[in-house]
RNA sequence: GGAGGGGUGGCAGAGCGGUUGAAUGCGCUUGUCUUGAAAACAAGUAUGUCGGUAACGGCAUCGCAGGUUCGAAUCCUGUCCCCUCCGCCA
């Protein structure tokens, strides 16, 4: 959520930085509504002060009130009563406004509406050879993946690894993990799947994103659609104490999307599917140290690329194609020889202030200091069906059996999946 | 699922209709003392919001939402969460 205080302050700067991202919000509205809700707020507390004035000096005189009073303090009750009534509607109003309205890209996002837009930062050493034996074929030769079986449990988009594919897929979210842990001083949490409502609008999730959200509508729950929402949720409505950011969280889950909006897109193979693993990488920094934190991690989620031996490239998101909850986007896209294109591993996105805003998370930058809002930051590292596709296509042999990656075979106990 | 108990400030823990935003203790901050530290003593120590350049003042918040009342942390209703016992179950 963008900030009241500074809509209000300066309107134009955040309608200019909104219609950069093709959005066209109702900032005059957000103002108008603001002016009613404080003068709603001082009518209301000018009566109470009044009620609590007179209700006091009844008590501290020890006396019954005078029927005068009991007239006139349930006149101003009821008066209360209707404030509040029309103050309350004027607060959902200005919820319901709010919360749809995406974050504002910072001012080095390249201009664009679309994808199309996109810059490409740098493109790694290597190969980007192609061979067209796509995944879904030679996988599925291998006996590795089974997206019949897929089907039949689940329906479309759905699939099952087998053997050393699933094996594969553990191996690399271990290594990963591993490393976030070991080597990039990330904290490991396993949170649970199934959400609020209330931690997923704090994330950006919600409302405007539940169609491609899975639901249990008994409980009121939801499913994961990535870990940043846990990892987001982790502090929601705390202070965190002076000296204890920067934190960093990493989380390997499965995430689950209704993916509605792109049927018809992708339908071959795992590239888009409803339920997939990733190891996903959250920070809560001071707002000064958010912009490092944003390269760091990027430079995090290369090192994974690199280590694999895949050739990857860096893009930068252009204003209108960043995420709803982002203000800077960098992908990470690795190039997959079967397939012959570049498959989108990781977004690395800084929130700014807009989740933290959204859930209440604060921090105190000193001891006696008032609270500040952090950054909040958010990449994957990586995302797993994908870094497996690249990993098999990439390493298929003329024999038509799969080199996997040096790093991972201490994982995996073997370094070849042979051919049937 | 059944039966009880409980949710109060950073923590522990009083208060159960009227100077209670809230005793007391611990913790924390600052000061005095000390070569330094500890101890002791003193002062301070929630969040949000409205007005104000500020000093400061008003209002709200004792899980959450309603209700009763001139007045609610205190009474009533609903709801969520936690604990104990029984049942069930990876």
């Amino acid at each position: 959520m963008l900030s009241l205080e500074q809509i209000v302050r300066d309107p134009e700067k955040f309608r200019v930085a909104l219609v950069r991202r093709g959005e066209d919000p109702p900032i005059d509205r957000i103002v108008e509504l603001d002016s009613r809700r404080k003068e709603l707020i001082q009518q209301a507390d000018t009566d109470r002060a009044n009620r609590n004035k007179v209700s006091k000096a009844i008590g501290d005189e020890k006396r019954k009130p005078t029927p005068e009073e009991i007239t006139e303090m349930r006149a101003a009750g009821e008066r209360i009563k209707n404030v509040e009534a029309e103050l309350a509607t004027v607060l959902d109003d200005l919820q319901e406004t709010l919360l749809p309205i995406p974050n504002t890209p910072m001012e080095d996002v390249p201009d664009g509406v679309d994808e199309d837009s996109n810059v490409v930062v740098r493109i790694s050493e290597g190969s980007t050879d192609g061979h067209g034996n796509a995944h879904w074929d030679v996988a599925t030769d291998l006996g590795i993946l089974d997206l019949e079986a897929g089907a039949s449990i689940s329906g479309a988009r759905f699939y099952v690894l087998k053997g050393k594919g699933a094996r594969l897929q553990r191996a690399l979210s271990a290594w990963m993990l591993d490393i976030q842990t070991e080597e990039h001083g990330y904290t490991e949490i396993d949170p649970p799947l199934l959400i609020r409502q209330e931690t997923m609008i704090g994330s950006g999730n919600l409302p405007k994103f539940k169609d491609n959200l899975y639901r249990d509508e008994e409980t009121d729950l939801w499913l994961v659609p990535t870990a940043e929402v846990a990892l987001n949720g982790l502090h929601q409505g705390q202070i965190i104490d002076p000296g204890v950011l920067p934190l960093k969280y990493v989380a390997q889950t499965p995430s689950f999307r209704k993916e509605h909006t792109s049927a018809g897109r992708d339908v071959r193979g795992i590239k888009r599917v409803h339920q997939f693993e990733k190891v996903e990488m959250f920070r809560y920094v001071t707002p000064e140290d958010s912009d490092a934190a944003l390269e760091e991690m990027l430079t995090e989620a290369e090192t994974l690329c690199e280590r694999l031996g895949l050739t990857y490239r860096v893009v930068q998101l252009c204003a209108g194609d960043i995420g709803f909850q982002s203000a800077k986007t960098y992908d990470i896209e690795v190039w997959s020889a079967g397939s012959e294109e570049w498959l989108e591993v990781s977004s690395i996105s800084t929130c700014t202030d807009f989740q933290a805003r959204r859930n209440g998370t604060r921090y105190r930058p000193e001891v006696g200091a008032s609270t500040k809002l952090p950054h909040t930051l958010n990449g994957s590292g990586l995302a797993l069906p994908r870094i497996w596709i690249a990993v098999i296509e990439n390493g298929l042999q003329e024999d038509g059996s799969v080199v996997i990656p040096e790093v991972i075979v201490p994982y995996t106990g073997w370094s070849t999946i042979e051919a049937v």
